[in-house]
DNA sequence: AAAGCCTAAATGTCAGACATTACCGGTTTC
DNA sequence: GAAACCGGTAATGTCTGACATTTAGGCTTT
């Protein structure tokens, strides 16, 4: 691992020093698994003190790069990233960006949508039992009258990520995670009627059955009737605010 | 901000720090560009010291969540996360989750053909002079004989993401920058001959031209067209190093 | 009134110390 | 002889207090 740190800059040097060990990760110089130097050795190896080799190491905790570990034979290791944590972090990350930047809700829908419907034709030619037993877990949660709002497009989230996983690609349900949770909260400003609702859990059923059957197209059809009515209904309840604000 | 912390847990006290600053900034109770209470007054308020303060303001500012700014008007503030930042990090999250997780060839190529090609409708539809612009630059860039296999990579990654960028929505631009960028180290492992790179780039120009002309089918065809080469060109690679070794 | 200095407040860094945790080995016991 | 127990030890986690550095804004001086 290099160690050469210049003191006059802008970055500070807890930041330098993170990324000096960052680049030493992904440069395949430390392995994963594998331990980093203890703290102290590291502050002597970069030439500071422990609390600024610390402050990096929490840096690169933060990204999931190391994980630490108390006791004699402790330290930092080189975490191996898991698709689980990573999922986590991109929609932590999607949902910010999506309320910090005004998105609205139809380029946000537009986005899910146009992703979702590039993953059926793979959905409904590798969908497993389990894929298509998680759909109708979703769709029955759906039929209860009582949900509440949240609830509703909570199982109505967790079913179409059913359907992204179904397409048996986790690069692909690791991006559209992002995509299809990050917009629950703007999804959850929508108001459903027992009617609405009973067409959207239609619409899904049409959706399943169709990945059922293997049919792409009649799966692709439903999903962009769904599109359209949601696409609908967020625009009737702007209208609505605007009518009477 | 609430300032709870139970001394007995096992994400630390930093970490739990770390986590009531996140909860509040998400919660709206500090909006963005605000500043946070100085770090002493932070230490003071949750009861520990200025160092696990300035750990857990470290975790924070890894996730761009804060910013921090010397002087006397200075201190931590809430960060408006831009879409340009969460690129990167996306980026080099997914570059180390392919790497370190030995996702194969096929699958990070179907993942970002299959993305893009749901992109191509509204790329037809929306795409201004300013992308067209973009997609000429690389092509011409790609038609250099004397460029190396990673440069003619890179371009061909700037021509893509050109036209996921046409579509016009920066939430599908965002999901697409990982997917399409990376796997450029993937891509860079595949060595391309001087008839093969022509066979590319006649296929890239057929895609500008479609969008040009806003037919999206012709785009699609052009596209699958690349797919179907990229994946027969890395089984031909795979097939040719199984057999030398 | 404008230019320059100076102070204050905040982050950045350092040093040393103690607390806590968990493995590792030897010791004891059955 | 094997299993349970128990300190030693090395590492991270945290605290205290101090100094260095940076920057804004007020104050003084011209």
């Amino acid at each position: 691992m290099t160690l050469e740190i210049s003191p006059v800059n802008k970055m500070g040097l807890s930041g330098q020093i993170a990324e000096a060990i960052r680049d030493a990760i992904v440069s395949g110089q430390i392995t994963v698994g594998e331990r980093l130097p203890s703290e102290t050795e590291l502050a002597d190896r970069f030439g500071v003190s422990r609390p600024t080799v610390r402050e990096a190491l929490k840096r690169l905790a933060a990204q999931r790069l190391i994980r630490t570990q108390r006791g004699a034979t402790g330290g930092a290791f080189v975490n191996q990233i898991t698709w689980d944590e990573a999922y986590d972090d991109l929609i932590t990350t999607s949902t910010l960006l999506i309320s910090m930047n005004d998105v609205d809700f139809a380029a946000a829908a537009e986005a899910r949508f146009t992703l979702e419907r590039a993953c059926i034709p793979l959905a409904a030619k590798r969908r497993t039992e389990e894929h298509l037993q998680r759909m109708r877990t979703e769709l029955d949660a759906q039929a209860d009258a009582d949900l509440t709002d949240e609830q509703f497009c909570a199982s109505d989230v967790a079913f179409h990520r059913a359907l992204v996983d179904a397409a048996g690609n986790p690069i692909l349900s690791y991006q559209l995670a992002g995509a299809v949770e990050a917009i629950e909260p703007l999804m959850n400003m929508l108001t459903y009627t027992a009617r609405e609702r009973a067409r959207v859990v239609a619409l899904h059923r049409r959706i399943a059955d169709a990945i059922w059957a293997r049919d792409a197209t009649e799966a692709a059809v439903a999903l962009d009737e769904v599109s359209d009515y949601t696409l609908a209904l967020a625009k009737e309840v702007r209208d609505r605010r605007a009518g009477g604000g």
